[in-house]
DNA sequence: AAAGTTCGACCGACCGGGCGGTCGAACTTT
DNA sequence: AAAGTTCGACCGCCCGGTCGGTCGAACTTT
């Protein structure tokens, strides 16, 4: 898959930061201690600081690993779909499995904004508002092409309505349900780009 | 308005409880020390004592104060529809309008409920469950009613994307922005429904 | 009306405990 | 033997919560 082999000591980190991920999901940031966490993983308090530097390293880099993975995703999807329509329905098609897939991490990610220091809270909006765009952009294109397409509102407000039906997913969803996570996917994003089909 | 006139020591506790709602949603309920709360009220730590017994306490009360209103809400909402439909449509408009005037409140009970003794916890699920039934009800109503009308989806995954499309304002809605709540609740309820139409 | 009584409201000082984080000594690997 | 890895013991800090007591307004009592 990715091009390099991973170090032991890589390995480590990768399985730390999942294990904290699992537990910050369910207790909160906040409320989870290093030793919990240590317990979790086989080792002592100290042995994590070995890998880290700080608690709050643990946070960001789930954080940042989280953004780059999804505005990658999103670049590439946008980049593959044929019209702008196809843009937006594979855009939350794929989110939203992304989010079935990943629920405990985004849960962090939605849920622990304000532990963030100011600097990367900064480029978590940012980069919030990069993927709003790419949703957006294909939007725009979408209605400027189709201008009989009546939205009832502002496109802004649509988009964010429609990232909330997405984003909600990590509260609710179960894998022991009926849908797999692509097919929830497919459904969720057909019934949001209803309004946008041009027949 | 209501028929009690407030004690003096309650006028106190709803200060205090609509000052730790605010900081509780701006750096999380772990995070916030009573201190904090004591400062931003003008009293002294062992005087919120004096009205709270705990801190888990004043959390406590956030929530049930919410659920209570939220459910009185929905239930006469249903009452006075006219017809299912318009139970779904007024049952979104004023859980968006509610949610948009109370975003420092909601985003305590979204996103704090890892804190929650876990008594309470299970009450909270029980009545999300009912407010979820106040629309899967009135949807399975309307979808009887008109066997035309195609979901594409699941009833109750249809009823999830719609709440987090609802429930997400709580992350985005801005009061100095172009909608009022009253607004964008008509806004996202008329797409939401777009596919429930029976034209 | 003055003196005594009661009580809600209030707070300075304090406590036990758990937290994030450190350090140095010991093992393991090469 | 040097480098990388592990952890027991420890530290300073701040938290939620308590304690003992003060203040003043409202009632009794005389």
């Amino acid at each position: 898959m990715t091009g390099t082999t991973l170090s032991r000591a890589d390995t480590r980190r990768l399985r730390l930061l999942s294990t904290a991920a699992e537990i910050f999901s369910k207790r909160g940031f906040r409320a989870t201690s290093m030793k919990e966490i240590a317990a979790a993983v086989g080792m002592s308090k100290p042995t994590i600081y070995h890998y880290f530097t700080s608690k709050e390293e643990l946070l960001v880099r789930l954080y940042s690993d989280v953004l780059d993975e999804s505005l990658d995703a999103a670049r590439e999807t946008v980049a593959a779909a044929p019209t702008p329509l196809d843009a937006i329905r594979d855009l939350i098609t794929s989110r939203v499995a992304y989010t079935c897939r990943n629920q405990a991490l985004l849960k962090v990610c939605f849920e622990e904004e304000h532990e963030l220091p100011a600097e990367l809270a900064e480029q978590v909006l940012e980069r919030r508002h990069a993927f709003e765009d790419f949703f957006g952009d294909a939007l725009a294109a979408h209605l400027e092409a189709h201008p009989k397409v009546m939205l009832g509102m502002p496109p802004k407000i649509y988009v964010n309505m429609c990232l909330g039906a997405v984003n909600w997913c990590y509260k609710w969803y179960r894998p022991t349900g009926p849908s797999t996570p692509e097919e929830l996917g497919r459904q969720i994003a057909a019934s949001l780009t209803a309004t946008l089909d041009v027949r």
